[in-house]
DNA sequence: GCACCTCGAGTTCC
DNA sequence: CTCGAGGTGC
């Protein structure tokens, strides 16, 4: 290509790719697809290759891939970079409200203060400057007066303008935001991290991810991990005329080609601020990055110049923050959990801390591996998270402040409830103790595993009682339950009483603990007429969950032909593989299951049996539906019931194989999942519809 | 033999 | 919810 043409070309490509990243990243309303995108990158790159001269620091080509530096350069920031003031309540911000009447003194009140508020993005604060509309420096917050030059990192941010849009930018402009790592975008990263086998580390948390990302000295890195970028602020201004609210500002910056937040808005005094707080604290978890909180800004940019600064921070701003999900506290001890199948899984007791609004005590640490990957000891300083979801975990270590003289933490050698030896299979990550049900740990776990509300559902009947009743030599067995007596339940009440030291013997105290009673002997004796999935379920056959009795019930039809079942039949059933087959074989050949399976046959448990079904029919055979969210008609096992009793498989997460996906109200990451695989979606409505028309 | 999908089991707090 | 592991389809 002639060297004229070329250069028009090169300029026509910068302008429809930057057209199609605005489009993409601030817009969010892709124009062009993926493909075509690369082929405009190809075509831009050649081009760039035969005319070198063409290739400019401005050129989209250039946001990936320069050179590594060895260290970065000091910027100043011409006007400094703001901290804000926190308020952790609302008592804080009503304070805040009214210092900025008192000061401006005028007939203003905190009712009728307008403010431009905003979401406080859980990233990295840095500085854009743009010279005659084109992106020439970047660099971190640093100390707000120093921070470092990152440019050619921040060059790789695709929602970072290299050209400001429209008309009527200042000659120098810096542009204050936050760059941050979108939630989905650490997932994927983290899960390709996860599977590369270590070779590509994996990010503790966004907000770590952002940062650490931004500070790599190699661009060529920075341009691998997904960031973004919000804009929220100015910084120096030359040469220009700027709106004279802050709301007016944001929106100026968004006709520039900036990123700014959709749920920017303005609001009205205090009682409006708060009112954003509260909705923005309900998105919080479902919002596509991670906030630490609300900023409130005054809106009037001629009363934020009047109110001025004390230090560096604004008297015309304040942050208010959210209750942390990420907290610091220290590892008092390492215990080991029993469960059911004699799993021993250690556990952090930790020293009381308010992590996303509850004061966490526990955190698990799953296995032996973890505990060694974590390489957590008791003393330890940790990070703590409840993230979008309720089980807290321990994150990382703080090794800076670990103690003096403390030890790589072992599992036990023997259960530290019945002394049995602890043994970890040999490729298996859990380690067990060999106890069986001579183990009191065990014991306890299976017969409230028998009594859950999905198996034999006895009501009232918790893991404390349980404890309670085999401690004092009431229950052994699960069949045991089926034999106790009213008199029984409260002599066992009063003994436990006794034993704790803690009898208010009182006349109602001894009303509570009879009705106590009354109604848990009726609650077992109303789960002696129960089915034969609940049934199997609730014996805890290694492997066999709520899925699998379900399908070993509707195979077999009934008990005694299961129990006759060579593992090659077991094998028949649909996701019964040989290991289960081997499982379920060797539980029904053990006599004491059989005579446990006897007793309670004889205390009166049945179910009605029903012809082996060897293949499912109705509309929805060969369906697999996923339930999310909430429906307001029938609850989700109510539902599921229904599905399943017109052929279909109710399964718990979304894949290409799902059928369609029912949608209540506020359904969350596998309703996105299922648009994201294109994968058909019902609404309780179609629900109801389709249950009615083949009910 | 591998990739993907399910299921099972354990878990925290109120 | 998360991890691990069993089952299955390619």
């Amino acid at each position: 290509m002639k060297s004229s043409a070329a250069k028009d070309r090169v300029a026509a490509l910068h302008a429809q790719i930057e057209e199609a990243n605005y489009r993409y990243h601030v817009l969010d309303e892709p124009t062009i697809t993926d493909a075509e995108y690369d082929r405009l990158m190809r075509e831009l790159e050649a081009l760039e290759a035969e005319h070198p001269e063409l290739k400019t620091a401005d050129s989209p080509t250039q946001r990936v891939g320069s050179v590594p530096s060895r260290e970065f350069a000091e910027v100043r920031h011409e006007t400094p970079m703001l901290s804000l003031a926190n308020a952790f309540t609302e008592g804080e911000v009503a304070d805040f409200a009214r210092r900025i009447v008192e000061r401006l003194g005028r007939n203003a009140t905190a009712h009728d203060l307008e403010f431009s508020v905003e979401p406080k993005f859980d990233g990295l604060a840095i500085s854009l400057r743009y010279e005659n509309g084109v992106f020439v420096r970047g660099a971190t917050r640093g100390d707000g007066e120093r921070g470092e030059d990152v440019t050619p990192n921040l060059r790789t941010v695709r929602s970072v303008p290299l050209h400001l849009r429209g008309k009527g930018w200042p000659r120098v402009l810096e542009v204050r935001g936050e760059v941050y790592m979108p939630r989905a975008d650490f997932e994927r990263y983290n899960a390709r991290a996860r599977a590369s086998g270590g070779k590509i580390k994996a990010l503790v948390n966004p907000r770590n991810g952002a940062a650490g990302s931004l500070r790599q000295l190699d661009p060529r890195i920075t341009a691998s991990r997904p960031l973004a970028f919000f804009a929220y602020a100015l910084g120096a201004v030359e040469g220009g005329d700027l709106p004279v609210k802050h709301s007016a500002v944001l929106a100026r910056l968004r006709d520039w080609g900036f990123p700014v937040s959709p749920l920017v808005s303005t609001a009205e005094g205090v009682d409006g601020c708060l009112g954003y707080y509260r909705k923005i604290g309900r998105q919080r978890d479902t919002l596509p990055f991670d906030i630490d909180g609300v900023v409130y800004k005054l809106n009037d940019l001629s009363l934020q110049r009047e109110l001025g600064f004390v230090g560096r921070t604004p008297r015309w701003a304040i942050a208010h923050k959210f209750p942390a999900q990420e907290q610091t506290t220290v590892v008092e001890d390492i215990i080991v959990n029993i469960g059911r199948t004699g799993a021993a899984t250690p556990a952090a007791k930790l020293k009381p801390v308010f992590v996303g609004g509850v004061t966490v005590t526990n955190a698990t640490l799953h296995n032996a591996d973890q505990v060694a990957r974590l390489d957590v000891r008791i003393g330890d300083t940790v990070i703590v998270r409840r993230a979008g979801d309720v089980i807290p975990e321990v994150v990382s270590v703080v090794l800076d402040r670990r103690p003096a003289r403390t030890h790589k933490w072992h599992m036990p050698a023997k259960c530290p409830v019945c002394g049995s030896a602890i043994v970890r299979e040999e490729d298996e990550a859990v380690a067990r103790c060999t106890g069986g049900l001579s183990c009191a740990a065990q014991r306890v776990q299976t017969i409230f595993h028998f009594a859950a509300r999905r198996a034999m559902d006895i009501d009232g009947l918790g893991e404390r009682y349980i404890e309670d009743l085999c401690d004092l030599g009431y229950v052994h067995s699960v069949a045991d339950l089926y034999r106790l007596t009213l008199d029984d339940l409260l002599e066992m009440k009063r003994r436990a009483d006794e034993r704790d030291g803690t009898t208010p013997e009182t006349v109602k105290a001894g009303k509570v603990a009879t009705k106590w009673a009354e109604n848990l002997i009726a609650a077992i004796a109303h789960s002696r007429q129960t089915t034969l999935d609940r049934f199997l379920y609730a014996l805890g056959i290694p492997d066999v969950g709520e899925a699998t009795a379900k399908a070993l019930a509707r195979h077999f039809g009934g008990l005694d032909a299961l129990m006759r079942a060579s593992e090659a039949e077991l094998t028949e059933v649909p996701d019964v593989g040989p290991i289960m087959a081997a499982h379920i074989a060797v539980f029904f050949a053990e006599r004491h299951n059989r005579e446990a399976i006897a007793e309670l046959r004889a205390a009166g448990v049945t179910w009605k049996e029903s012809e082996p079904q060897r293949r499912s029919e109705g509309p929805l055979a060969g369906k697999t539906v996923v339930l999310t969210g909430t429906l307001s008609a029938l609850t989700r096992d109510e539902a599921k019931d229904r599905l399943e009793a017109l052929g279909a498989k109710v399964a718990g997460s979304v894949s290409k194989k799902t059928s369609f996906v029912v949608a209540g109200a506020e359904a969350g990451s596998k309703l996105d999942k299922a648009r994201e695989l294109g994968v058909e979606i019902w609404d309780e409505d179609r629900l109801k519809d389709f249950l009615r028309a083949h009910a």
